[in-house]
DNA sequence: TTGTAGGCGTTATCAA
DNA sequence: TTGATAACGCCTACAA
C-alpha cells in the first residue's frame, strides 16, 4: 500500500485523489467542473494530484447522475463510401472539440433500420443521434430515443417530407439540390446534350429519389426530354455495368447525370475503357457530391458540390443547440449546392 | 399516471418493468442476463413487458458494476483514407455482432498521440483500444488504459519492435510484408525494371519505414540497385507532385513501388496525364493494400494485398480473447501478403 | 428459483 | 466556498 499505489490495483477514483490532496470527494468533482465554485489554488492542487495519479472522472458514473452521456450515435450503412467517411471524419472532429465522443453503429446495407440495433444503441444513452439511414419515420426513431431529438436531412421540396410530419419533434437540414442541378443541366444543354440519362443511387435513398425528381423537373422546365432512368446503387461496379447496358442493350445517351461521384467514375470507365467512347467528346458526365477523388486527373469530374464543411457545421449547430435547449422548437438549417466545373462536360 | 406512462416522462427503468410485471427488480436484471437462472416463462413475461415499455438496460449503470463498458475505442488519424475506413467498417460490424460498440476518436494527422485525447478517452473506460496511430510506446498507451490491453500491428522483422518491448503486456498482429514485396519485385524484374523508386508514406508510420526497409532488402538480395526514395505521405496529391519532381528534377525511374494504393494512383495520373508517359509501357507501377479502387478500370493497379477480412478477424480474435482472459500471456497473430497482378506492370 | 441488501463512482442538494 | 448525504440504475453477493 504505497503512496502511489500499484498500477494494476485498478483505476484511480475521486476518493483516492481526495485523500491524497486532503480535500473532500466533492471538491475533486468540482475541480473537474469549470463552473463549480472552488478556490483556484485548491483546484490547481487537486488537478495536479489528479494528473499524478492519472485520474479521469468516470463518464459512466457521471452520466448516471447528470443524464448526459456525451456520446453522439452515428448509424451508418457503409463507412467505406467516400462521402460518408468524410462526413464521419469531420463530424467526429467537430464533436470531439465540443467534448462529445462518436459512437459508431453499422446499419444494414439496404438502408433499413434494424430495431435490434436501435434497442442496442439505446442502452448507451446517446445524447444525440445522426442517422445516415433515411427511410425511417421520425416517430419510430424517436421512440427509441429518450432525451435525444432526431435530425433529418431533407431535400429541396420540404412539402414532400411534410407528409411524414407528426407531433414528434425533430430538427432538419434542408439541402437545396435544385441550384446545382439547374447549373449542371444548363451546362449540359449549352454543350449540346439532348438525351440525358440519370444514373440512380440506392432506391431506398431519399437523396436519390429527390435527385431524380428534381432532374426531371429541371429538364421539363427547360423544354428538354425527360431523363432516361438507369438503375444504380451508388457503387462503382453497378454504375459500370448499367452504363454498358445503356449503350449495348438500350439506346445510349449523350450525357449521364450520376447520383453520386463514385457512380460517375464507373460510368466514365465503362465509356472509355470498354465502350471506346470519349468523355466528354462523345458522352458528357456529371456527378454529385464532389468527393476528393473527383479532382483526380483520371476523372477530373464536373460535379454538383455539397459543401462538406457547411454541412457538418450546420449539423453540429443543430446538435449543440438541441442539447443546450432540449425543449426548443424544431429548427431547419439550409444548405445550397453549386456546380464545380471540371473536364467531363465540354 | 396511466399504465403506459407518458413517453416523455423519461426512460423506463428496471423498477418500472418489475412493478408492471409483478416481479422483483432483480428478476428483471436476470431476464436480460442469459446465464442467470430464471423460470423461462417468467423471463418471457418480463421481456414482453420490457418491450412494451421500450425498456433497455442502461449500459452506463451496468458498466459501473460489471467493469465492462462494451465499448471499443478506435483512434484514427484519418477516417477518409480508403484503407482505414474499410477497416473501421469491418471492425465495427464484427464487434457489433459480439455486443461491442465502436467509440471513434480522431487523432492528429501527424500520427502523434495527444495525451489530452487519451485522457479524454480514458473517461469512457473502453474495454479495448485499437490505435491506428503507430508511434507511441506500449508503456505510454497502457498508462492511459486501466483494464484494456493494447494491440499493436507490427511488421516483418519482429526484432525491430522487440527494442520497444517492456514489462507492459500487449498483443500483436504481425504482418508479413516480405512475401508480397518479393513477388512484386520479382515481377518488376521479370519485366525488365532496373531502376525502382519507392514512393513513401507518412514518415512517422511504422508500416512505411518497414516497407521501405524491406524493399531495399529484397532489391539487395536480388542483386538490384537500391531504391530511389521519393517522399510521400499516403495522399494522392503529394504522390502526384513527387512523381513530377522525380521525372523533371530527378532522373526518373522505370518502376515505382508506392507505399499505398492511393499514392500509386497519384503517380499513375502524373505519369499519364502530365508527363505523357505510358503505364506500364514506360513506367511500371505497384501499389500496396489492394483497396477496392485498385480494380477501377482507370487504374487497374497491380498491388500487394493485405487481406482485410483476415486482418479484421485476427484483430477481433485478439480483442475477444483478451476480454475473456484478461491475464493471459501476450499473443501474436500472423498475416501474410501476396501480389495481385493487374495491368500496371507488363 | 427467488428476493434483500449493499455498493459501483459520480454529481445535486442542502446546510454550514 | 465547503462538506455531508442522497440519489442515479444496475448487478453481485448472500440468504431464503
Amino acid at each position: 500500500m504505497s503512496e502511489k499505489t500499484d498500477r494494476k490495483a485498478g483505476r484511480a477514483t475521486a476518493d483516492l485523489v481526495a485523500r491524497e490532496a486532503n480535500v473532500s470527494r466533492v471538491a475533486v468533482s468540482r475541480a473537474f467542473n469549470p463552473n463549480a465554485s472552488l478556490k483556484p489554488e485548491k483546484r490547481d492542487r487537486i488537478l495536479k494530484v489528479a494528473r499524478e495519479l492519472n485520474y479521469t472522472p468516470d463518464m459512466a458514473a457521471r452520466s448516471l447522475v447528470t443524464r448526459r452521456s456525451h456520446l453522439v450515435g452515428m448509424i451508418v450503412p457503409d463507412v467505406c463510401s467516400p462521402w460518408e467517411s468524410q462526413e464521419i471524419d469531420a463530424l467526429t472532429t467537430a464533436l470531439q472539440a465540443e467534448g462529445f465522443a462518436t459512437l459508431l453503429f453499422k446499419a444494414k446495407a439496404d438502408f433499413s433500420m434494424d430495431p435490434m440495433l436501435l434497442t442496442y444503441m439505446r442502452g448507451f444513452n446517446p445524447d444525440s443521434v445522426i442517422a445516415f439511414t433515411e427511410n425511417i419515420e421520425p416517430d419510430v426513431l424517436s421512440g427509441f430515443l429518450d432525451r435525444a431529438v432526431p435530425i433529418y436531412v431533407i431535400y429541396d421540396d420540404a412539402d414532400a417530407f411534410a407528409g411524414r410530419a407528426s407531433e414528434t419533434l425533430y430538427d432538419r437540414l434542408l439541402v437545396r439540390q435544385k441550384d446545382g442541378i439547374e447549373q449542371a443541366v444548363a451546362l449540359l444543354q449549352g454543350y449540346g446534350a439532348r438525351r440525358i440519362a440519370y444514373l440512380g443511387g440506392k432506391k431506398q435513398s431519399l437523396a436519390n429519389t429527390e435527385r431524380e425528381r428534381m432532374i426531371a423537373q429541371v429538364l421539363a422546365e427547360r423544354g428538354m426530354a425527360p431523363p432516361v432512368i438507369v438503375p444504380g446503387d451508388y457503387t462503382y461496379d453497378t454504375a459500370y455495368r448499367s452504363t454498358l447496358d445503356l449503350f449495348r442493350v438500350g439506346s445510349g445517351a449523350d450525357a449521364i447525370f450520376a447520383a453520386n461521384d463514385v457512380g460517375a467514375f464507373g460510368a466514365i470507365d465503362a465509356l472509355r475503357h470498354e465502350l471506346g467512347l470519349s468523355v466528354p467528346g462523345d458522352v458528357k458526365v456529371v456527378g454529385f457530391d464532389d468527393i476528393p477523388q473527383a479532382h483526380w486527373k483520371s476523372y477530373n469530374l464536373t460535379t454538383v458540390r455539397i459543401d462538406l464543411d457547411d454541412r457538418v457545421r450546420a449539423l453540429v449547430r443543430l446538435i449543440l443547440r438541441r442539447l443546450k435547449t432540449p425543449d426548443a422548437d424544431s429548427l431547419v438549417e439550409t444548405l445550397t449546392t453549386r456546380l464545380v466545373v471540371r473536364g467531363t462536360v465540354g
